[in-house]
DNA sequence: TTGAAAGCGGTACCAC
DNA sequence: GTGGTACCGCTTTCAA
């Protein structure tokens, strides 16, 4: 910038005045010859210098548990959406592997300064790593940061509060209204929230008819497409013996049930009826489609980004509701 | 910073050398004090200030034109685990909308002075804004940044380079050799270098055996699901007179087309075969399964992140072959 | 309207 | 080993 400054026969005061900054308090000639020089020389602002002397960045932050995965992609999606809209650049980590991982990227997070830091489905339950965490955000929220956490954490902090609960007690009801009985269910881990509670919901949802579901028809597995395969592979080596659906709480794993069921030789839908969760896009393209709870992934992404600029001091929960979709994974017995 | 080299009881210098920096030429005591001092502070370190202190980030951009895509979200995650082995933090944009958005994108990232950018799948073929990437991109690169494309542009830089075009003519010879002899094509507009080279391919794979595909047959659509579904009924109205195998230039298009086909009353891999191109995650939960040309999509995005890294001055070329793989959407006939 | 100068939070060279 | 100090690239008073 100095060159540039240099360049155009001015002050570097004036120069960063029309680079960046109040352009109207100089005259048109100086505008003129700074843009032209700026040009001339492919000037760049220097970003991190900016912040520095600003004291605050245009950078958001996002932490997703896996870029693979519909789920959070469609998240980022709403989210990049949301940011390009208001003229940030975000930043985006994957804390696929462990919580003490996830814990050291919103550490570094931090040192970025950013606007805001967006925590996607994270997998931290374990108290010592989660007060760890939580005291990070504080800390960083402390400093004037803003943390918004996507349906997740019981933690003081804004959070887009997705219906999980609710949704899997709905979904249960109709799939008991369309005449099912006996069902099983492909979970993950006891320490994913988001796991826990749709399972609560679709087990409360049975209980209102009295409905339970055997111990053994209940299997973890990993919360993701090779998780509902084994999952569906378990469910077969233990003998489905009457199930006549098989609930998976999310959707990629439904799809990895579908698929084992298949390569076992039975016809979802037909032998045992598949239902998933969160509607993503794949949902519609597998034989037969699947029944599903709509999850608006996408705006929950621009609503977490919303809730991130609002400068709502009050920790905020903005709710996204759930939606049933019956389709032909689950046809009427 | 200053506050807890006081609070130590040391200078602001050996705060620094111990805080990051060369620790071992400090007296072990005083380590002790400062990191005490940091961890009672609270202390995260300015990313921003040592960026502009050591003159360097340690940052990495990737560009891509949508998260949403399991394409760009396979790369992606190769990138991400890279860059996370590397020590970098990664920055994402999605360039979706246009070339213009690209080349602003690419103008704003390098303002962050990242070590890397990579763009993955750009959509920029228009000869003017073409250049202007190039230019800005040679900027960079002469300001000491390291470029990488992916499989798209036929720039001086360094490139990943998926075999389009072998993989497609691949295709249509094993596609012949199953016994087809009728084809339809399901294309992207021409700027996309992508979606031309698997069509070339294919092509030159079928004259092999003097086989044509009539105009009539070959059909553009958005390079996307919506767009493969849109191809798919398109060709149900003009009629398929006859055509045994739909070749979509990619997976996601591919599966609208059987989906739509599907709505249209016709079983895909039964009344008319199905081929795609990527062999992304999903191609096995369709049914029947899609048969289509495999590219190590992860794998390109963590050869991407290496050659960022080496800093080979020379542009250099790293090739990724791909591998047709036949499933059930196209039977022998 | 413009320029000089004092930072912003660190790093690193240099002398002690 | 340690501290003083000159920057890094840019913003923003403050005076002129």
């Amino acid at each position: 910038m100095r060159d540039v400054a240099r360049a155009a026969g001015v002050s570097q005061a004036t120069a960063s005045r029309v680079l960046n900054g109040s352009i109207r308090n100089v005259r048109q000639e100086n505008v003129d010859r700074v843009l032209a020089a700026a040009a001339e020389l492919d000037y760049t602002p220097h970003l991190s210098a900016q912040a520095i002397a600003r004291g605050s960045t245009n950078t958001a932050a996002l932490v997703v548990s896996g870029v693979d995965d519909p789920y959070f992609s469609s998240i980022a999606g709403g989210v990049t959406e949301a940011a390009e809209a208001a003229g940030l650049i975000v930043t985006m980590a994957v804390a696929d592997r462990s919580p003490e991982r996830e814990l050291q990227i919103v550490r570094t997070l931090r040192g970025m300064r950013p606007r805001a830091i967006i925590l996607a489905g994270s997998r931290i339950d374990d108290p010592g790593t989660r007060d760890a965490l939580a005291q990070e955000l504080d800390a960083y929220r402390e400093a004037g940061g803003s943390v918004v956490l996507i349906s997740q954490h019981d933690l003081p902090f804004h959070t887009v509060s997705i219906d999980n609960y609710g949704g899997a007690r709905q979904l249960a009801r109709a799939l008991v209204g369309l005449g099912y009985r006996r069902f099983a269910m492909v979970r993950a881990h006891v320490g994913l929230k988001t796991s826990r509670d749709r399972c609560d919901g679709f087990m409360d949802g049975l209980g209102e008819f009295n409905i339970d579901i055997e111990e053994r028809f209940v299997v973890k597995a990993e919360f993701n497409r090779r998780g509902g395969s084994a999952a569906a592979r378990e469910l077969v080596r233990r003998g489905l013996d009457g199930t006549e659906l098989v609930f998976a709480v999310n959707d990629v794993m439904a799809i990895g049930v579908m698929t084992a069921f298949r390569d076992a030789g039975l016809v979802p839908g037909q032998d045992v009826a598949v239902a998933g969760f969160d509607d993503i896009g794949p949902a519609v393209d597998v034989v037969p489609e699947l029944t599903s709870v709509t999850v608006p992934l996408r705006r929950v992404g621009l609503h977490a980004m919303e809730l991130a600029l609002s400068d709502d001091h009050a920790s905020r929960i903005v709710p996204v509701s759930t939606n049933v979709v019956l389709r032909g994974s689950t046809p009427r017995r």
